[in-house]
DNA sequence: ATTTAACCTATAAAAATACTAGGAAATGAA
DNA sequence: TTCATTTCCTAGTATTTTTATAGGTTAAAT
């Protein structure tokens, strides 16, 4: 379906927010949970692989929480959306079966390639200025 | 997932072929699925999409199969892929949920025109000269 | 100690994909 | 006209992927 899945959005919907938030304080699943109205368990598989990949960094305990390592202007939306989704390749099976189509290989990296491009060229910081530019400053409750 | 399915992948071989066959003659399904090593039923639901949406034509009984309707310079590769795909949105849910992410719109949208231009950008006949190249003249038994 | 909250693993429901199957309608040839 | 052929049409099934939920473990702060 080319699709990004939800997971990715939740991704690119959270990062955006941490990068909204103040870099020095965590902010808990619970916070979070509540801002966008998914639920903690769901939020929870989404951070800890972002936090695998070391997009963010948790800290357990009471006033615990996630928050970014880097600038939001450092991470591109490629990086995260890679993370929680895998590689952006549009191939379903890169050299699987006995189909006699590999002369088609050029056309298929090609496309890999324009995706990677574009997803690498925009930053988080843009997102945000996107999303200020829309809701105005502050949007959350 | 960000993948196009092996129907849109199938599609595209089944096109080539169909560029590569006498443009007056139709190939039965029969043949195709020898050519490929696919199943005739499957293929059927993949031509009879095309079909519908005007790419091919279908002629039943004895000496049937079928045919391009235009000349495979005038087929580019997104008009072939939306129709076994449907469109080519990465997004999920356009606007679905309560998520306040529509701030991100224009992201959404960005990516969505990268990937229709790309496709759009190829022609049917880019893809058989590439064969040509790998394969040498002929392929098929 | 106790509370809080990230980590980890497993499982279940829903949706999409990847097929298979049976029959109806049309075409060409005998 | 009859028959083989092949597209058309609709339904059904199995597998995989997505979208979650759930329970327990580890770590940190108070």
């Amino acid at each position: 379906m080319l699709k990004i899945s939800t997971k990715g959005q939740y991704a690119l919907l959270i990062m955006t927010d941490l990068a909204e938030s103040d870099p020095e304080k965590y902010v808990s699943l619970k916070l979070l949970s509540h801002r966008h109205n998914l639920s903690v368990k769901y939020l929870e598989q989404i951070l800890i692989q972002l936090s695998k990949d070391g997009l963010v960094m948790g800290l357990r305990g009471n006033n615990g929480g996630y928050k970014l390592v880097k600038k939001p202007e450092e991470y591109t939306i490629g990086e995260i959306l890679r993370s929680t989704e895998g590689d952006l390749s549009p191939r379903s099976n890169p050299e699987g079966n006995s189909v006699s189509n590999v002369g088609n290989d050029s056309f298929w990296n090609d496309f890999e390639k324009v995706i990677n491009d574009f997803v690498d060229s925009i930053n988080l910081s843009k997102l945000v200025e996107k999303n200020r530019e829309f809701n105005g400053f502050d949007y959350c409750i």
